[in-house]
DNA sequence: CATGAATGAGTTTTCATTCAT
DNA sequence: GATGAATGAAAACTCATTCAT
């Protein structure tokens, strides 16, 4: 009861961090920052985390697995559940779009990740992990488009891809806001029709 | 003559940086370690820069703009004075592809400089701007594909989008070479057949 | 009866920490790690001592009285109760011999006590005392051959100077153990020769 | 000719640390004490060594070759020059009581370096191996007052383990000096008469 | 008694920057 | 222009100690 207990401080720490990644990249934010922003002492971070990188890799453990845990769930919701493959992928796109292309504080945080994981093969390993569970999912919804699995594996790929590179967009770009929704839709409209 | 002249000096600097981010993050990154590599002596860099963020933004600026020129002198080139616009838009992609996405150490280099855009406001009004243009020269040459200019825009955007996705790809994903290749060309032939 | 009583988990500590002693010097020694060695939890060694540099003073008197009753005791035993003089010196000699100067665990723990001393006058005052005793002891023993009792006590003082020396080198020239025995057996042939 | 060069400006921040090193052990002296009483600043210190265990082991062999050659220095002077055997080892004791034995400064830190030599291995090393040039000098020394050169060298080393003993004890007892004095040339007395 | 979370002072280390030569 | 010694701020990390439960 009383208190938080140590996952609960954990995740405090690491939600700390998130906050902390929308200021600045990871390496210029300090233990004593991350600490502050979580309300606790410094030496608290590492009593419950080995080391800076320790922290580093819980937290993309962390958001990795907070966007697989909500993508599962909307998988098994009602959406998925009742729909035809035309409305399934139709509504795949939409959840993409809006919960993670379009969100922009999400998004910051990859480019930090990608940037992270292009130094540090442990962070790249996981990373990559993820982005083939994702293309992978996707390939088996495009499954019955295509003859070849590996087209439909290839399409794939180009669609993270270019979702991935729509969020940076999103970031480097500033677009407006509907200018940006319009592309997406009408790339979205594209797929569909192919189907 | 002897020795390098002042802006050699600078660009030389420069090339030593780019080559040290092929092994770690410009925040690891030490002055004296960027002097070592160019054979300078560290006290140098802060005569020809006056701090380590100004080497930072010439960087940026550099490696901007010798991919810019790069662009120019191509378009400039044999490929895009004879040919037809099928033709025109087919050497624009190879030239892409071969160039640009697929140039690894490139887009190592890229990943870091969108990190830093992200908290960067000068750096990253500049890499926009970059796109911004990057965008505008494909948008002229798929004009006549559409009638609204405003929809060649975003198709424009979305294939850039797209082509730095595949960029980030190439890194995270350690694709195999072959299959990364086939999803250009895929790509690519269904932009071409659109024409 | 259950558990360990308040003095016997002193002790339980204070045997901790001599373990400890054989890896690191006391002051690369955290309080958690003798806590681990002794099973108990850390907290616990700041409800039975006043501070860490309170454990060490209590370890030093532990360990010096330890050595000290062990003395007694034999000093009480058979063989000191029924042998003539010249027996006893022997039998003196080959008590110091095996328990303490070839003692290497303790050597150790000597060598980093030395040191502490050296720099703690409180801890010099404590081994100062128990190296007069131990002169004193062996200067009663050697009475009657010196006609001056401050001559006997010199001796008394070198023999104990030199056993420390050795119980060094036994750690630090990491002798043969032969030669060793070879070079303390002479030394006590010569002494007991003299009587 | 200006200031110190790089190898003076060691020498400067060793001797400081042998003045830190009369009033606190090495662990408990810190880089910004030892800067300090070099009278330079804390970051000079990692500038000219990689660590602080760094600047201890160089330390360690600063203080041992020092030593060392002043005792060659001695050894190639005219007290060894001329004299024979019996005068040369009673004028070795003479050196080793005033210069080492009682040289009370040094006794200080060489109970530190021993006491740091039991837990670093690389220290110990260094020790072993001075002490054993020490014992073989020595052992030459005695080599004509004993048919056997083991014998030689076991009374060597028990000569030195007496003399490291007396140094110990110069610190440890705070001996009333004359009186520690008799004790030292009683026993070379009764090496003196063996010849 | 026992636990382990929490604190904060102190330490080593790194490094951009300056500057005298 | 070039050099490398010197500075000082800031960082990660350790750890004895406290204390609520």
């Amino acid at each position: 009861m009383s208190s938080k207990s140590g996952e609960d401080k954990k995740i405090l720490i690491l939600e700390a961090l998130n906050v902390c990644l929308q200021n600045k990249p990871f390496d210029q934010t300090s233990i004593k920052e991350i600490a502050q922003q979580a309300g606790v002492n410094h030496g608290l971070l590492h009593y419950y985390f080995k080391s800076k990188e320790d922290i580093l890799i819980h937290y993309i453990d962390y958001i990795i697995n907070h966007y697989k845990d909500m993508f599962a769930d909307w998988l098994n919701g009602p959406e998925m559940a009742e729909a035809g493959q035309k409305q399934r992928i139709s509504a795949f796109f939409h959840f993409m779009n809006d919960r993670i292309t379009l969100n922009r504080p999400l998004s910051k945080v990859f480019i930090e990740i990608w940037e992270i994981a292009v130094y540090h093969p442990a962070v790249k390993s996981k990373l990559r992990q993820a982005y083939r569970e994702w293309v992978d999912i996707l390939a088996v919804m495009l499954n019955r488009l295509f003859v070849d699995p590996d087209v439909s594996r290839r399409v794939s790929t180009a669609i993270v891809a270019f979702l991935e590179g729509m969020a940076l967009f999103s970031i480097i770009l500033e677009p407006d806001e509907a200018e940006f929704q319009k592309i997406l839709a009408g790339f979205q409209e594209k797929i569909v029709e192919m189907l």
